[in-house]
DNA sequence: ACGAATTAGTATGGAATCTGAACTATATGG
DNA sequence: CCATATAGTTCAGATTCCATACTAATTCGT
């Protein structure tokens, strides 16, 4: 028994614009009468309601729709495509930027490579100008954009606008509510941070398989291994933000010593770095190892190739222990797992199967195919889908 | 963007109940004033909505209070404790069935000892005949039973009444809903199944080391090893109900076959049968070995020390793993467990500190001193919970 | 002992919002 | 060109909340 608000009576038209912005994002194209049949309001309501949609911009009406055969038609209803948001990530080797509207649509997109390192503010600063530059094609596309989300590899508390930790950064405990407020100036929604892995694994239910799944596990591969957990097609953060951390699950007691401080973490084994160094390949920068890694596999290398399917192997048991643990039977592996799918793939699939058999099925396993511009989607994403939760916070 | 369905001007009602009834079970006594202030409704709203909790017989009138020092002195409000519902449990070597009140009292419980065994429906029978003897006692004293739940040790489908599959008992694809509905005949909610560790980690929330936790995995150790999470003072049940599974995580790559099909899983090397059998005791029942083994301790056997003290090794493994998964930082061990705290807790919590250190602190490892009755306990309270959550549906 | 002050609870009117039924608007089809 | 069908609006009625005014019951101070 938490401390439960009163409801208001005005709390069921907040609830119920919400309903029926959903039923016009769900169709290509609807009417008011449509929308009636659909969500069992009635048409008076859904009359009073789209009216109210209409006002907050998140919606147009367009010319009428002949649905049927006989009868007077619709006035078709459609999402505004001039209405979306912004999202952008920070990462070790590239910023990016981008705008995504209501529809889902990347309408503008810009990543810019860099080296790594620099304090926060240093990089909040290029991200803006770059920020600037996508905001700016938007809006001479007649755009607007009601907030924003950003994405940082590291622990984050949205609400204070702090980023906790980002080890791959060498962040620290980073307040950035300003920097984020001038990555979009006077924005409704204004710019909240997230998590890298959560931000991507949501782009994959929106943009990726998510069709197909409703509860999965994504496991993001970068230099650490982040992971985000997705029940009931929606994430779940657990309850201090970062559950879904497969990185440092057990998966060899008696292994290595972790940067995190425990021992034989996935992490050790199944990380970039972990990975080169038992393919015995070297090199200057991590992106530099992975392409050498990559070279080595398609050369047929028998140490690279023993050295993924090592890593495969422990991933295996480490997906297995947390697939039960939460309950799912999916799981939805980026980043570098992704780029490896084809040597990876066999040995997970062989260790799933041996250490939870018909927990996470073989058509369960899948490859993310999104790319470097995942996370921005889903930080983009995030924030259109509260506009769609509560569509009357846009009604002053 | 799932089926939302829409609102009406009654649910505000429906939820307004049920806060009112909340601030009333937040206290010994309440006032209609104090409900007010508490609430943030208006008094004249709480006279209305009292007026209908009154109606269903959960709350009632007592005499008036002085609470401040001058003015008028408000009505008092308290729970109804006439009001409960019926907890049972089937269990391998005994049955249990109680009676829990509104107040979350255990007005009456019995326990039945009893051999392995049995088809569900002669154990059902049985069962029958204890929660008859009950209730009539409860009767009795005047209460009214609202609904009833019966925990077993297995993966139940609540909404058709089905044990999925119980393996300690024996059970598979039970259907029960008729014998169910016999526990309780005629009463409002029915009866419900539930799983036992899952009921256990909800009377440990309500009974328990809830008051220093909102969020914890319980860890019930009996012949299997089973789980309950609890996330923000819910039972968190995961996609398909059965989340917090430790028993099956995997701690050992190379270890043992398990009977899941799995290898290395925590119950190859934590479950009653394996700490046994490690410690090198043999007895007919289980419950015998058990005892054998507190006795080995006890004489300061150095075999059953080590064996004890691996298990806590692996469960601290499995742990640290799972408190990451979910992001908890407290566990509370139950069953066998609990009654080997003093072997055990060492090793476990060396090995938390190992695997993951700063997860789960020392002063979140707790150890339940619920005993037998858990099980029943919880599965009582989560129907009492339901009609907190919703009071509305007791009106007529 | 009695009125002022204080607090509890109820009654009444107004606002928000839903529903249902009646009504208007605009098509198709014979 | 009128019957039929469908879309959308209008309006009265129901529900429930809030704000305010009112009545009820008690303590405090003189």
């Amino acid at each position: 028994m938490q401390a439960e608000a009163p409801g208001r009576v005005q709390d069921v038209r907040r609830q119920n614009l919400a309903v029926a912005l959903g039923a016009i994002q769900r169709t290509e194209r609807s009417t008011r009468a449509e929308i009636a049949a659909r969500t069992g309001l009635t048409k008076a309501s859904v009359s009073s309601l789209v009216a109210g949609l209409l006002e907050t911009g998140l919606v147009e009406e367009v010319g009428v729709t002949r649905d049927g055969e006989r009868g007077r038609p619709g006035s078709g209803l459609v999402l505004n495509r001039q209405r979306g948001a912004l999202g952008a990530e920070v990462n070790v080797d590239y910023l990016a930027a981008g705008v995504v509207d209501l529809l889902g649509e990347v309408r503008v997109q810009e990543v810019v490579e860099r080296p790594p390192g620099g304090s926060p503010e240093k990089i909040l600063g290029e991200l803006r100008a770059l920020a600037r530059r996508v905001t700016t094609a938007a809006d001479a596309d007649g755009m607007v954009l009601l907030g924003g989300g950003l994405a940082v590899p590291g622990l984050v508390d949205p609400a204070r606008g702090l980023v906790l930790t980002a080890p791959n950064l060498g962040w620290r405990n980073a307040a950035m509510a300003q920097q984020l407020e001038a990555l979009l100036p006077g924005a409704p929604l204004g710019v909240v941070l997230s998590n890298e892995a959560n931000s991507a694994a949501l782009a994959e239910l929106w943009y990726g398989h998510g069709s197909s799944f409703r509860d999965y596990l994504y496991v993001s591969g970068e230099v650490g291994v982040g992971g985000g957990l997705i029940l009931g097609s929606e994430l779940f953060a657990g309850p201090s933000g970062h559950a879904g951390e497969v990185g440092h699950l057990v998966v060899q007691p008696d292994g290595p010593q972790c940067s995190c401080g425990g021992r034989g973490c996935l992490e050790t084994v199944a990380g970039q770095h972990a990975i080169c160094s038992a393919a015995g390949i070297d090199g200057t920068s991590t992106a530099d190892r992975m392409a050498a890694l990559l070279r080595a596999l398609d050369a047929g290398s028998p140490e690279a190739a023993r050295a993924v399917e090592t890593a495969g192997l422990y991933l295996g048991v480490a997906l297995a222990s947390a697939a039960r643990m939460v309950n799912v039977s999916a799981v939805i592996l980026g980043g570098h797992f992704a780029a490896l799918q084809k040597w990876i793939g066999p040995s997970l699939l062989r260790s799933l199967g041996s250490y939870a058999p018909g927990v996470v099925p073989a058509d369960g396993v899948a490859f993310s195919d999104l790319g470097q511009t995942a996370a921005l989607r889903g930080a983009a994403g995030s924030r259109l889908r509260e506009v769609f939760a509560s569509p009357h916070d846009l009604l002053n």
